[in-house]
DNA sequence: GTTGAACCTGACTGCGCAGTCAGAAATTCG
DNA sequence: CGAATTTCTGACTGCGCAGTCAGGTTCAAC
């Protein structure tokens, strides 16, 4: 109601008011304006109403500064990501402010410059320029000659990474493997005594994973595999690698390290005159919005970022709060929840040009809804 | 050379060096450390030296939460983002860090929760609780009720938004409405007699934007557009709206608010033993890196997610320096860097099915490669 | 040599908050 | 009823830094 109208009510902006202010209107010290604002113990209810009272009706908002400067703690966890829009990074992204939100903490991001080496560790040095209590590495790549990243703080990778300082470390490490290999079982399952690898870059941790799965996927069955072709993610490296894939008839199925890749890869294979999936079965990784509506949809992994980005919190916040080796097996997942979605880009192998169609054209297709 | 060990190297970590242990081992007072740090005039090149040195070997960092106590600055810029990994917000994200980095300040991202009304002042809330000098609304949606956002920080929006204070508001207002018009033009142009138009939730400002370009370039030719349908950005709506225009004969040519739903559309009209583009030609929106290898390749518009970005920081930062109502004016592009990608997926209405196909299979397709 | 200006430096202070501690008031217990 | 305990409160302090100011030094100009 009545507004102490502030002292210089001329000036523009008007100071923000401090715990001082709401202690003078509310009749109480700073001190405990502090303990309401903070939710400590030993507070009337009477002082704890009127503080509170007070601080609405002067829009008091504490100041995060002084409260680190005293703390020490920022309440603020900062993560390195890549400078790019893909649908991983950005997925994970997501994943990650809402973690983070959701445990009370800021979110800040430094992304890494592109192309430019030692560039995550560029990330992390601003990082803590800022002020942040812990440091998530998402999609982490190699830095130039194993050099180790330096922190003062807690840091979390999502994915293994050379060179960490001894808290780190994470637990997507078996998972993705797997998943590279669920991905390759299913086509030869199906039939095809290789499977083709159209890899992404090998300084990147998930690249590498997806090639490793695929790898062990062969070696188990005692097949060597062909040897992988490394992209760049992009569905141009696709669909120029789709081009030589296309001109060997020997290749019947290829897995792709991601689904942009595959996009440009059936254009390619299309173009040359071969179908998908009569003539070549192709699996993404991913599992992108648009991944089921493509021409076949495609058959893909479903990355799991919501659970990989919390185990990754959840890992960083307890090694903030001191705990110094958090032990995480036992969350990883079996598999239970089958990543693998199975569309109508892949078929049992056919090799035999200008057979009729099969009748899947019209058959039910799985359509991911989540 | 010679460590000065910590005083109790036995503690687990020990206590960050701050300014006065390096004025002591600079031989210099602290004020001095502080002007060095900052860069400050009237030091010498002796005592800068020293001072360098002696940080340099204490490993010696700022406190951010001091200054910021001291200066009444965070320096940091927050965003308010959407929770979606989506192309385009991704893109923009992607666009704002680097040119917040490229500004000297800190990012710091507060998505929406989804489906929350009045999420986007929650976000803004957030960022001012942990301390921001500005904040960018980044694809901005509206608030229920025309509510008034509330915030004592700049505040820029990246395309309109009701209910702003006096400071914001932005650059790319003109240039979105006129993309809209110039992917209906080019499509109008190829002698279609009306355009269908897939839009994105109209809550959305970007949605309603190339809305209203269709529309307009509709009405510019004495022409009534076709009602509108409203999708939800994804590919899915896009397949389900597509299920119903199939059906009309009446469709030729359709504008879709974005690549995913064109994706999804195309499937659809395929399904339904349509042609793209003999049968129906189809535009798309945002030039995702897998629109040009999508079959076939989509003609679609090219967003300007950098140039948008810098407008918006730029616009902040001056306003952060004080400049009431900065003047944008002549900074908007006159559109002569042709946002339109023009591939396969448009051409000329053919509307009798089962006519012969043109030949532009074979025909050269530009492929973006920014 | 004197005056002024530019240059350089450090003591002191306050930013807004939470930690510490001493003490008052209310409650429980013997 | 007095003693021990719990609850409540505020004065005081320091976190690490940059702003202010006073003083000292150097240099050029008169």
């Amino acid at each position: 109601m009545n507004e102490p109208s502030p002292p210089s009510e001329s000036a523009g902006r008007r100071k923000a008011p401090d715990m001082y202010d709401v202690a003078r209107l509310a009749g109480v010290s700073q001190k405990t304006v502090s303990r309401v604002v903070n939710n400590e113990r030993y507070v009337s209810d009477a002082s704890r109403e009127k503080v509170m009272r007070a601080a609405r009706e002067l829009g008091f908002r504490p100041n995060t500064a002084a409260r680190a400067l005293t703390t020490g703690r920022f309440h603020r966890i900062g993560v390195v990501s890549l400078s790019t829009a893909g649908w991983g990074p950005a997925s994970l992204l997501v994943a990650l402010e809402r973690g983070v939100r959701e445990a009370g903490f800021s979110f800040s991001v430094a992304h890494t410059t592109e192309g430019r080496p030692q560039s995550m560790q560029e990330g992390i040095d601003r990082l803590l320029e800022q002020g942040v209590d812990g440091i998530i590495l998402s999609e982490p790549i190699d830095e130039p000659q194993g050099r180790r990243f330096e922190a003062d703080v807690p840091i979390v990778s999502l994915g293994y990474t050379d060179g960490l300082p001894p808290k780190s470390v994470v637990p997507t490490d078996a998972h993705v493997v797997a998943d590279g290999r669920e991905a390759t079982d299913h086509l030869l399952d199906l039939g095809h005594a290789k499977v083709w690898h159209i890899a992404g870059p090998q300084n990147w941790w998930a690249a590498r994973e997806r090639l490793e799965g695929w790898r062990q996927a062969h070696l188990d069955r005692g097949i060597e595999p062909p040897p992988h072709i490394e992209g760049d993610w992009s569905p141009a490296s696709g669909y120029e690698i789709g081009k030589q894939l296309a001109a060997d008839p020997e290749v019947t199925a290829v897995f792709c390290t991601n689904d942009d890749t595959a996009t440009g890869l059936i254009l390619a294979l299309t173009e040359a005159g071969l179908r998908v999936p009569e003539d070549v079965s192709v699996v993404g990784f991913d599992d992108i919005p648009a991944a089921a509506y493509l021409r076949p949809p495609l058959t893909t992994v479903r990355q799991t970022f919501e659970a990989d980005a919390n185990q990754a919190i959840a890992a960083l916040l307890s090694r903030i709060a001191g705990a110094p080796d958090f032990d995480l097996e036992g969350s990883d997942g079996d598999g239970s929840d089958r990543p693998l979605i199975i569309r109508a880009s892949t078929a049992p192998p056919w090799r035999h040009r200008g057979a009729p169609l099969p009748e899947r054209r019209g058959a039910p297709i799985e359509r991911t809804d989540s």
